[in-house]
Formats: structure tokens, sequence, C-alpha cells
DNA sequence: GGCGATATTGTGGATATCCACTACCCGCGC
DNA sequence: GCGCGGGTAGTGGATATCCACAATATCGCC
């Protein structure tokens, strides 16, 4: 498991030298690369950090790659550094799920508190989405009559309806529900339901 | 209560009427005003619909008039107009919460299209709204000794681990759990639980 | 002082849930 | 054939929840 990283991609030597001389004064560890491409041969789904993309590059853009890590499921938040008046793709990386967007010549200061919450942000990802995926697992791991029987005490259902609903005898719901309950490791149906509740809705 | 409207505010004379033809050629009811103060001066909180800001005006500028609203609580959707080169308040904008952010000249397609979006969205924006005001309304109408109790059965403790640590008796959590429950207009603690999921946490 | 809201408690019974022990049936794979 | 996972089901008892009926106490307000 690697550490949380600035990752930098920009065909820009200079640029790059900076933002890494940048962002080790405050503090961040950071490794770069100079196109793309580059980036993604080496991109692996459990990088931590975030990503500084320049958009105009030689061959693949920093937009094109944005694309290409959104298909990846890339979970890192993304800050975009742009030359001037870039304002629809700016509000289109945006609206897709980009962290920034950052107007060259831009403070360094900003940048680098950017990076910080950026890096912030996917901390708190990895968080919850372990929670999430613990979740999806353990749900994925109940049978087809678990599941028919956790919707209904979803439902607020007594097992007595449940029983009439599935038409199976009261005890046979008894037991599927304390499998339910056994398998999402709850032990009642309010921490169950708070427990869905924090998936995607 | 006013019908879902498309609220133009640009001080273009031609350019407002430009608006409210193309949106009227695609079945979007509209209202314009020359000016923020203007929109200010008429803005209800019962407004329905959406806006469509001009960036540059006179004197009060749209992100100014956006800013305002937002003290205002409004939930409308708000698109923005702008002129060349303003990735920065785009950003800045649509971080805050702004529905779109275009450019001109934009297409006319494309503005009619976020327009409808945009409707739709403050739509969706009311109904949930609503839910989560008059839950929030229930909410405030428990008591206190209600509420410490609401807490606990969200905990997923029983009644008697309640009264234990309450130091009252289980009778009495009874009788609180039972208010609850009536107050907040639900029959189980699930559905109490799925109640207060949706509230923004 | 009475009235309403809030908090408190009791009794007793109807329901519901939880659980241990037990058991049968079916399909699948070794 | 036998084991295993999954579904089904009964008995019986321990707990928990829900609820009707009833009562006491405090506090603020008209």
């Amino acid at each position: 498991m690697s550490a949380p990283l600035a990752h930098l991609v920009d065909d820009d030597d200079a640029m790059r030298d900076a933002l890494a001389w940048l962002l080790r004064s405050r503090g961040i560890d950071s490794r770069a690369w100079n196109c793309a491409e580059a980036f993604l041969g080496d991109y692996r789904a459990d990088m931590r950090g975030c990503l500084v993309l320049d958009i105009r590059m030689r061959a693949m853009t920093g937009l094109e790659l944005f694309d290409h890590l959104l298909a990846l499921d890339c979970a890192m938040p993304v800050i975009f550094l742009t030359g001037h008046g870039e304002v629809p793709q700016a509000v289109k990386s945006l609206k897709k799920g980009a962290f920034d967007f950052l107007e060259k010549p831009f403070d360094d200061n900003e940048l680098a508190d950017r990076v910080i919450e950026a890096l912030a942000r996917d901390t708190d990802n990895r968080a919850r989405g372990q929670l999430i995926d613990q979740t999806q697992k353990r749900l994925a791991n109940l049978t087809q009559r678990e599941q028919e029987v956790m919707k209904a005490i979803l439902a607020g259902k007594m097992n007595k309806v449940i029983a009439d609903e599935l038409d199976i005898a009261m005890r046979t719901v008894e037991v599927h529900r304390a499998h339910v309950f056994e398998k999402m490791a709850v032990r009642s149906a309010v921490e169950l339901t708070q427990l869905l509740a924090q998936l995607p809705r």
C-alpha cells in the first residue's frame, strides 16, 4: 500500500520541479510523470493521494487522462492546472467530479492549500469507501431468500406479515432474519437500516 | 404559490428579450429583471424555478446577487452567463453550488437544455426540502426528554438500558418512546431511522 | 387556584422478537 | 453415498415491546 502522495502529471520539466519543490516545502511528498500515458502505465487502483494534472500536454491532455481515470473508477481527487480562458472545460470537469481547476499563473499558496484539501478528501473517501465495499460484500453474501426477508424488514414489516407474504412459516422468517443480522454483522434492524443508509443511493 | 419559472436577470434589454423568446419556444415561461437590485426587491422565498444571471451588470454583479441569494437560503438552481475567460469565478461559483456556468456566446439549445434541467432540479429540491422541513419541525416539537430517548433508540439501545442510563423507570421510557413515534409520525424505530437518514448530514 | 404541558411510575396483559434444540428435504459436488 | 449449504418448520421459554387504565408531581400561565 502506497502512502498518500501528490501525483503530478505535466510535460513541462521546470513546472514539475517547481511543483514538487513547492509541495515539499509544505510537507507534501509527490511523484511526477511527464505525460499522461506514462502515468496511466504506472496507475494502480491502490494509489492514494491526489492528482495535479496539466490540461495542455502534447499527446493525451489532462482532460482525456481524467476521463480514462473515471473509467477506471479512480477515486483520487483531481486538481487541474490550465491556461487562460477555458471556462467550458472547467465547468465540465467540475461537474464530472474534478476537485479543483486552477488557472495559470496560480498562487503557490493557493495550490498547496488545495492539494492539502484534496489529500484530506482522499483520506475521507478511502475510509467511507472501505465501509461501503465491506457492506456490499456482505450484502452479496446473503442468499436470495435472506435478501427478500431483509427488504421486508427494512419496510418495517413484522415477522408474521413477512411470513404471510412469502408464504412460509414465521419460524422460517425468524431464521432468515437471524442470518441477515449475522451476515451483515449488526444486532438490530435499526443498525441494519443505518448501515444501508450510508450506501450511495 | 408561483409556478415554475425561469427568472432572468440581465441589464441588456436585447439579451433579455432573446432569452425570453428562446425559452418560450421551448415551452418555458420566464420573467425578467434588468438589474440584480430589482430582482432582490421582488424576491420571495416561495419563488419556484431557476435563475439565469448575467455576470457583468452595471451595479451589483450576478456573482454578488448569487451571494445575497445564498444568504437568503434561496434554493433555486442558478445558471450564470458570462463573457470569456472567467475561470476562477466559474470554479468558485460552481463550488458554492451554482447549477451551471455558460460562456457567451452560448448555444441556444444548450442554454435551453440547461434551463430545463435546472427547473427539474428545482422540482426535486422542493420535494426533498418539504420532507426535510416537515421532519425538522417534528424534531423541534419533541421535548428534551423525548429527544434523549430518541437518540438512545437510534443507538440501538433497549428500553431497560435507556431506563438505566437516564435513571428512570422502564415504563417511563416506554411512554417517551411512544411519544417520539407519535410526534415523528412513524410506527417503528426502523421507520424513524430511515426518516432521519434523509436529513442533511 | 385551576389548567395544560411535561415527567414520572405502576399493573397487567397482548404481541413480538430472540434463541436453543431439533428435524426433514433438496441439489450439488467429491 | 455422504457431506454441505440452503430452505423449511415445530416446541417452548426468555425477553422485549406495545398499550389501556390509572396516578402523582412540578412548573408556568391566566
